[in-house]
DNA sequence: GTCATTTCTTGTCATTTGGCAAGACGATAT
DNA sequence: ATATCGTCTTGCCAAATGACAAGAAATGAC
């Protein structure tokens, strides 16, 4: 467990005692298929951080369709920001998409955490700072990149997807329907 | 200036001191029209508080065009956090689209206080959630919206941008051609 | 194994948006 | 006043994508 958490919170001021610290506040959880970790409505009390499995989030639109907001994969922050940090009802929904195992810590553990120990508040502004530059380069792709070109840089970013996830929900997230997806599929396999 | 730097600053854990102090790290800064405040490749080594006026970002796309990226209206946090904390080159450019006036503070002042005001690394914690969120939306929207759409919510939210930006840099920014933003005002008008 | 359900593909046609180019309009400099 | 430059609009046609529907394939329940 403490290699996971070794590789998770990597950063410079963080010493091997700060590790032990960070890694005792969690806890290792196993959920089958399907689980929902959070659902819509609810107030997020913790994060994860994912040992093995995926996971998906999902918003609905105005039309009550799923529109898949993330993909996780083994070594990401399993969480809903807004909903943990402004302690306000998640949109978003996190639901297991295959058997996964998380290691777990709570609002309450965090805190104490990132104000107890400055190495990790610095980890915790730098995560941020990647989680916003990621989620920008994902706004600018679907600016100017093509549908096409969306679907190939999930396949090389996250090629665990295409195994486990059905089509319209890889295609809610590219922003385009299952119809278009399936076209494109077509297009490049030959 | 101490009241731009209270309602910028907002947060529980903030005492009256808290912001004096915080205040007295930032200096005002008065710039012209088309002055570029972080440049292409530079590393920034601040971030500002505007007071008044209107902020552009943008980045370059692989054939060269701009796309705007962000506009930034008075009250707003102007920053390219991955170039500031990452201490990296920016990809992005920030230039004053009209005459406007800033509050700066650099990097080393923000770390001292970041590390040395619980109230201030609460604040910035739930400033990159905010941030998070609303790139998230923006993400959705580009998913969900129509074109026109974006366009209404834009004019909504940020009226003063229609007066001041030309329709070719608004277009990119809702990941449109000038053309059809053209023509959807066309539609909507009238 | 069989049935039912979901997922995926494919066809047809409509809509949106882009690429390109011409012209109108407006601001500014001389 | 004229010329010039950037901005905005508009027309024409092409490309990408969506909506809808039918059928094939895969998956899961019993």
């Amino acid at each position: 467990m403490i290699d996971i958490i070794k590789s998770a919170y990597q950063h410079p001021l963080l010493s091997e005692e700060d590790l032990q610290r960070i890694a005792s506040a969690h806890r290792k959880e196993e959920m089958e298929k399907g689980h929902v970790l959070l659902g819509e409505g609810k107030v997020a009390n913790e994060y994860y951080i994912l040992e093995s499995g995926l996971i998906r989030s999902f918003v609905h639109d105005y039309d009550g369709n799923e529109i898949t907001t993330e993909f996780f994969v083994a070594g990401e922050i399993v969480i809903v920001p807004t909903s943990l940090f402004r302690r306000s009802p998640s949109q978003e929904t996190l639901v297991a998409v295959t058997g996964s195992v998380l290691l777990k810590i709570g609002f309450a553990e965090f805190q104490e955490l990132f104000h107890g120990i400055p190495g990790f508040s610095e980890w915790g502004r730098l995560w941020f700072t990647h989680q916003l530059f990621a989620m920008k380069q994902r706004s600018l792709d679907m600016i100017t990149e093509t549908a096409t070109n969306r679907y190939l840089k999930l396949m090389r970013d996250k090629p665990q997807i295409i195994q486990y996830v059905p089509l319209k929900q890889i295609a809610s997230f590219l922003g385009i329907t299952d119809t278009s997806l399936s076209r494109i599929r077509k297009e490049i396999i030959p």
